[in-house]
DNA sequence: GAAAATTTGTCCGTATGTATT
DNA sequence: AAATACATACGGACAAATTTT
């Protein structure tokens, strides 16, 4: 295919848009699955009898969609997503609830640390604020990528040296069972979508534009006590949450 | 403010970006409180002492984090954002839950058909496959903002005649205890989100690079029938959900 | 391992189109 | 009608990262 392609000038619809279609059509035809890359931007501007830089706002668009990802010096990789589910219910858990649909899952402890607790907190976990608190920082993955990235904060009489245990077992509710919590439940999960910011990008390997799905959750005791507050960013053109009353 | 503002080259950190961090830094400190808006693209380009085209990078950023909106011909708006919270639960109905956080919310439907059931759609209101259902195309909106834009489907013998006690009434609630249905359950809800598309961005006045999220619902009666299901999309930075447990 | 080629990223400059004031 | 302001498109130059030679 060598000649330009028909993208038509002064007919109100951006140039870059009309290729940007076009180059979607293309990937979900296929035609670039034996690279599962897009080709140079140079070829395509030729191809498309355009500028460089009107291929690259058009390659910009697919970006933030999260249709392609570019990579400087390598090229314009195009994204396959098969989205994990997340269920939410009283027995949220994450490992658990995609058991079924990947091969592997881990929690990978990034940071640990004791510290007072904030006034939110503070607020969620119900104690007072400035009271030692312990905070994670996972990296939670599925196959081999990272799929969400948590901050969780724990009442820090309770559960002194859950960090320990958490290193051992790769797993919260794993955890819990080693400091005697046998069970417990999630009692508000609230969800929000932002843009990735720089931290989301580098964490969770995202491109810039990328979105994240924000969740701030709560898991108590079987006495109502709270044990765990949490927010976490999953990337979320790799997830979804289900709710089932 | 009149002079160049402190801004570095070969740092490794690109022009527009850092651009883009002080004039996010200059909206939260209030500087625009006055006019509701950024400088124009050329008066900023001279502040900075960069092109406007660099200027146009750092204000593309701000716009896909929502923080900004572009509009041709007027100026580049500065948006505020109060997120309606949604709590999701078996009781969840649109206009009930953010009841008491709004002044005014309206259900306008958009449009209305009656049609053979798809197999998704016959799948979750079992119903088989080309049964006749009734589609509501509707627009939330919440403080005379667009909020959601959602595309419902209700079995087509049970609720004939829905859509002219939904016009009656702007609520899905009301229309259903008219057409005798006194009560009806959330059973299921999936979250996801999105990069909006044209059709978001036309319905729910998003700037291009804005996100959507998307939920897919079903309410059932008290003895289990599915009643609706339906399809959402959220402007994602006006909005939120919370599952409580 | 080093050099060259390839490919995307950043920045500037200019011109013209389109929408609003 | 004119001025203002954002939108699109082109052209060039160099930087940065990666791959190939």
């Amino acid at each position: 295919m060598g000649g330009p392609k028909e993208i038509q000038r002064q007919t109100g619809v951006a140039l870059w848009r009309q290729i940007a279609d076009r180059i979607r059509a293309s990937i979900n035809h296929g035609d670039f699955d034996a690279t599962g890359m897009v080709p140079p931007e140079t070829v395509l501007a030729q191809q498309f009898g355009v500028n460089r830089h009107t291929v690259r706002s058009a390659l910009a668009a697919l970006g933030q969609e999260g249709v392609v990802r570019a990579v400087q010096g390598r090229g314009t990789l195009i994204e396959r997503k098969e989205r994990l589910n997340f269920p939410i219910s009283k027995r949220t858990r994450f490992s658990q609830g995609i058991g079924d649909q990947v091969r592997e899952t881990r929690g990978l402890l990034l940071a640990l640390a004791e510290e007072p607790a904030s006034a939110e907190v503070a607020r969620w976990l119900k104690l007072s604020e400035g009271t030692g608190v312990i905070r994670f920082e996972t990296l939670g993955t599925a196959d081999q990528r990272p799929v969400s990235r948590a901050t969780s904060w724990f009442p820090g009489d309770r559960f002194a040296g859950i960090g320990e245990a958490y290193r051992k077992t790769g797993s919260i509710t794993k955890a819990f069972r080693e400091m005697g919590l046998l069970d417990y439940i999630r009692a508000m999960t609230e969800i929000s979508a932002v843009h990735a910011e720089a931290g989301d990008i580098a964490d969770l390997e995202l491109s810039p534009g990328a979105i994240a799905m924000v969740t701030r959750a709560l898991n108590i005791d079987l006495s109502g006590v709270p044990v765990q507050y949490s927010i976490s960013r999953f990337a979320a053109d790799r997830v979804q949450f289900t709710i089932e009353n």
